[in-house]
DNA sequence: AAACTACTCAACCGCTAGACC
DNA sequence: TGGTCTAGCGGTTGAGTAGTT
């Protein structure tokens, strides 16, 4: 607020980070934890401004961030997420714990922005608007078509996991090397008194258990659940109607249908059916905050801010409708307040 | 092989809310 | 009470890389 940037100094550095630099910043905050980050540089001698400090920590040498390929739980977890909470991907990231919420960010507008896009394509050119956003955005359309389909026949050969959907990342700048710094993590890992505010390594062990069942397990409740779930409201967000649409495309496609869009463009997508199968993962994430989910419900613009402090969001009604395998979601929907 | 284009993602910028003095 | 500072957010940029011609 008329403030000049904390990085208009001379002499602070900007660009990407050095291993050495990375190692520094560890080791401060191995000695003295998170915050006070106006402090790190000058106590460290780094060269950096105290946010690009706390940037850097953040969203890369932080324990317990995943790096890489998203699964496509995670997509699916975005593209829901972000249909009905918009780009606020700090809150999404909440409730992927493992991600940044800059990773978030840049996943959706390189990958699943084009994805929804060539959705919007499919079903509709007319409405490809060039600038389109969000996936809600189509949301009317979408529904209308929707309820013109067949939805009693669903067809679950269609639907198969692509684990091979994310582009490979082989940069091989330092800044990219995840093998660079999970070394430089490691001791700090090991030597670490401080349990991990976030859970993380708890939950890197429960997703891999999740990853296993759905490997294992692809046939999806939702699918099987014959519970369409956007029938009724027509402002239910349009990533919803886009994967349940997607059952319909692929069915017609198979039976001879156009070549609107291939399968392969929706495969990880679609996969978010399996978010079912991995309601166990997710209810251990979020177990911590399910006795906090009355009260937050009831005020949700407090829930940015609890994420702020623990990084642990409430799980009001959408987050339940998410991960509860048997809720009504036609009821849920008509019962929000945010549509 | 070189030039060009498209893509990715780490890092930066500008802004706001809230804490602190 | 008002000014300052910090933490955090979302949007944007640009260097590096991959793919194409």
């Amino acid at each position: 607020m008329g403030r000049p940037p904390c990085c208009d100094k001379v002499g602070i550095k900007k660009g990407p980070w050095t291993p050495e630099e990375d190692i520094i910043l560890v080791s401060y905050i191995q000695e003295h934890g998170p915050g006070n980050w106006r402090s790190v540089p000058t106590n460290t001698g780094l060269s950096r401004c105290s946010k690009s400090c706390r940037l850097r920590w953040t969203n890369y040498l932080r324990p317990g961030i995943k790096r890489g390929n998203f699964t496509p739980h995670e997509e699916g977890m975005i593209i829901h997420l972000q249909a009905l909470l918009g780009n606020k991907w700090a809150a999404i990231a909440s409730y992927l714990p493992q991600r940044t919420d800059n990773d978030i960010k840049n996943y959706w507008n390189t990958h699943l922005k084009k994805k929804l896009k060539k959705f919007q394509a499919a079903l509709d050119p007319h409405l490809v608007s060039p600038d389109s956003t969000t996936s809600a955005q189509f949301v009317s359309k979408s529904f209308h078509d929707r309820t013109n389909l067949d939805m009693s026949n669903n067809n679950s050969s269609s639907v198969r996991l692509s684990q091979s959907q994310s582009q490979s990342s082989s940069t091989t700048t330092y800044a990219s090397s995840t093998e660079n710094i999970s070394r430089l993590l490691q001791g700090w890992m090991r030597s670490s008194p401080k349990p991990d505010n976030n859970n993380s390594n708890l939950h890197q062990v429960t997703e891999d258990k999740e990853l296993h069942q759905n490997n294992s397990n692809n046939v999806d409740s939702f699918e099987n659940s014959n519970k369409p779930m956007m029938v009724k409201s027509a402002s239910v967000p349009a990533a919803l109607n886009f994967v349940s649409f997607h059952h319909h495309q692929a069915k017609d496609e198979q039976e001879g249908g156009g070549d609107l869009v291939s399968h392969e463009e929706f495969d990880s997508i679609l996969s978010f059916e399996n978010l079912n199968n991995a309601s166990a993962w997710d209810k251990s994430t979020c177990d911590s905050v399910l006795d906090k989910s009355s009260d937050e419900a009831a005020a949700p613009e407090k829930v940015h801010d609890n994420h702020k402090q623990n990084r642990a969001p409430p799980l009001s009604f959408l987050e339940k409708w998410l991960f509860e395998e048997n809720v009504g979601h036609e009821e849920m929907m008509e019962l929000s307040p945010m549509f």
